[in-house]
DNA sequence: CCGATTAGTTGTACGGTTAAACATAAATGA
DNA sequence: TCATTTATGTTTAACCGTACAACTAATCGG
């Protein structure tokens, strides 16, 4: 028994500690389930019911919906209406035998979720509540390539604190908030490593926005944001989020989670290799994705200067003309070889265009799929679905709000009497 | 109202039909949590502590690791030892003050899984018991390549059972089988898509092998199975996995799980473009690593016959000799680009090679690690590990043993009695 | 031999779910 | 009109599994 007698400390298994593998990471694997976590865990299962439902719930859908008894979700639903997490509606006119229902629904305006973003072209904070409606939001036009850090954060720290200061007036109460960056983040280390595009690196932003301290501010990848962002109630819950820009990011979303890896800089799409002795990237490497179908190589290929607009951009490539086309051609073919390699690697089978390429869809997605009908090998027995991301306008700023919300689902026992 | 009224089996959600994101799923997050759940639970969680324990830990170890009490863990614990999966050993010579601990352990040939393996070379089968030990096994080798699958099938069948009347013979019990197979494997519809080194295609093996109603059999990916066996108790837990035949396939194990994919299929790198004007391969598409790095393509840059042994192989790539040399630059750069690509996507920090790589690791390494330092962005922060993978021979068979007994460690509940 | 120390067990309390019965409210139909 | 049917939601008693505290067991050091 010698090699135990130094173990004191096993036990406990502080969240930072943990490995970011999933985001919604539920009930945890490793921790001793007691009395308490038995309830815990039906009153996310009973939230998450509710707030999936397609149109409001009674207390006996929901029993049927979880597996749960009637009495245990009654007295589920009534800890949670307590906490102001759910609503209960006024009765509809009956419909049908039996004794009418009260309908269920998240309570809209109560806990609330902040989400922050640092862009090269402009900031802003967003916030989000449990039904998803945006009950704030300020944007700051701007261009903060190479900025200081402290100013631009500042800048957004003032502006959260005028979105947080609005929305507790209104008596709604923030459970967090995410700040979507740019680059790579390490979520382990809440470390900002590198940005190319804000010309940052190793820092971080955190302290910098001054928010108050009890409030949960945690950073993520941009695109990752984004691409939680495209969850909504009939989509798809897995699939494969790409976000072209200036550089281009992807999100990989299964079952509703977002896929993080170990630090949390999964879905570096840009750097994956199209033409291994293709043109220098920024990166060092050779043949980026990025040198292909990023935003500057895009506006080069079309004789627009890189700080050319997305307008602009689209409007030239429209154009029936030989360059457009081919610039066309070229982005989206290397854009469906590293999609293709992407799917033949995670095995997803929806993929979503997002950021430029949401308006670019049309121009590249026939070169895309073209790609993937020649390169993924599932292609016979299970098509890959491609389409412009449904989610569009500041997608990071909506995810990462909603991200933030996450804790609430996740465990809602924190913000409950029972 | 009316719109629910429908909705009557939402409650359960049979197994069968849950995409299979992850294996070793644990607590089901959509499901109701009775009391029942929180014993299965806290079952698990004893089990795995003292299965993952450096040396046979006490009731009290175990309650500390886990944050159970004692009492608690010595109900859980004597419910593990009265199933058979948990034996007491002799008492250790007391070391220090106070009474002397039981230590306990994984029991030795209790419940037991196996593994099976279709291969070009040779069918054969495995079977673990609980401490990892290869309590059974039978290797036939030969040449399958455009075999009859029901002649394979049925000789594997009967091999597996000889295998399995062996076991039963000493008192052990089987809780399952894992097949693998080479090629693409739809978990969800158990049908193996395609296997072109088999020249199979569509066809559910699981019939022909002829094995017992009663015995859970599965089927798996060959190149996964062979990651999950990769996974032991000082080493890493989070990898890629890279094994190099014929073919080549990959595992992403992932906090000790393998990582499937909407249907299993994921890892497929052999078909991730390394050169897409490159030379046209099997799948159809142009230069996929498989025409780089594969076994054929090193056979035939190194002038021997595709048919030729890896030991062949080896020696001639050896050789101090120009064309030898290049032709395994040729292949670990690719190898390099491709894996680099995966782990961009992925952050994964571990990457073993396996298969043939294995026996070439040392050829291939230094090619295969100047690309990823060239490659993957996340390198100054967190270097990639890549060296040859532990396990080697025939370590699908281990794999697909070892996720066999799997269910056992998911939901000890179902085996014992309360 | 006695206190200190650690391992494991016994008995009671508590929290959470369940099953069964009950109360509520509407539609249905003789 | 009024009992019957149907469905929602609540009350009650029982059950199950863990926690806590106290106990026994076994060893060491003096």
């Amino acid at each position: 028994m010698i090699t135990h007698q130094g173990d004191e400390d096993v036990r406990e298994d502080p969240v930072g500690s943990r490995p970011p593998s999933a985001v919604g990471g539920a009930t945890n694997r490793s921790a001793a389930a007691r009395q308490g976590s038995l309830r815990e865990h039906n009153l996310a299962l009973a939230l998450r019911a509710i707030l999936g439902a397609d149109s409001p719930p009674s207390r006996a859908w929901v029993a049927r919906a979880t597996g749960l008894t009637r009495p245990t979700v009654s007295t589920l639903v009534d800890q949670l209406v307590r906490a102001g997490l759910i609503a209960e509606l006024a009765p509809l006119p009956s419909q049908g035998a039996g004794r009418p229902a009260v309908p269920l629904s998240a309570a809209p305006r109560s806990v609330v979720g902040l989400g922050l973003e640092v862009n090269v072209d402009y900031i802003g904070g967003r916030v989000l509540d449990l039904t998803g409606d945006v009950v704030a939001e300020a944007v700051l036009p701007g261009e903060f390539h190479d900025a200081s850090p402290a100013a631009v954060l500042g800048r957004l720290g003032n502006l959260a604190r005028d979105l947080l200061a609005s929305v507790r007036q209104e008596g709604m109460v923030p459970v967090g908030a995410r700040l979507a960056l740019p680059g790579l983040v390490d979520l382990r280390e809440r470390r900002l490593r590198v940005a190319p595009n804000l010309g940052w690196s190793g820092l971080d932003p955190v302290p910098l926005l001054g928010l108050p301290d009890d409030l949960d501010v945690q950073i993520a990848n941009e695109a990752n944001l984004a691409g939680v962002a495209q969850l909504s109630k009939g989509g798809p819950t897995s699939f494969l989020y790409v976000s072209g820009e200036v550089g281009i990011g992807a999100a990989i979303v299964l079952d509703g989670e977002l896929y993080l890896g170990r630090h949390g800089w999964s879905g570096e799409i840009g750097h994956v290799a199209v033409d291994p002795a293709g043109p220098r990237c920024r990166c060092g490497a050779h043949g980026c994705l990025e040198q292909y179908s990023g935003k500057d190589a895009l506006c080069t290929a079309v004789g627009l200067p890189v700080t050319a607009s997305a307008a602009d951009l689209l409007d030239r490539l429209t154009r029936e003309d030989t360059a457009a086309r081919a610039a066309a051609a070229r982005a989206g073919t290397a854009l469906g070889q590293a999609v293709a390699a992407t799917v033949n690697l995670f095995d997803v089978d929806t993929v979503l265009l997002g950021g430029l390429y949401a308006d670019l869809a049309d121009l590249l997605l026939p070169h895309v799929r073209a790609e993937l009908d020649a390169r993924v090998l599932a292609t016979p027995w299970s098509p890959v679905d491609v389409r412009r991301a449904p989610v569009a306008s500041h997608a990071a700023l909506s995810g990462a709000a909603r991200l933030a919300l996450q804790g609430v689902l996740d465990d809602p026992g924190a913000y409950v009497t029972p």
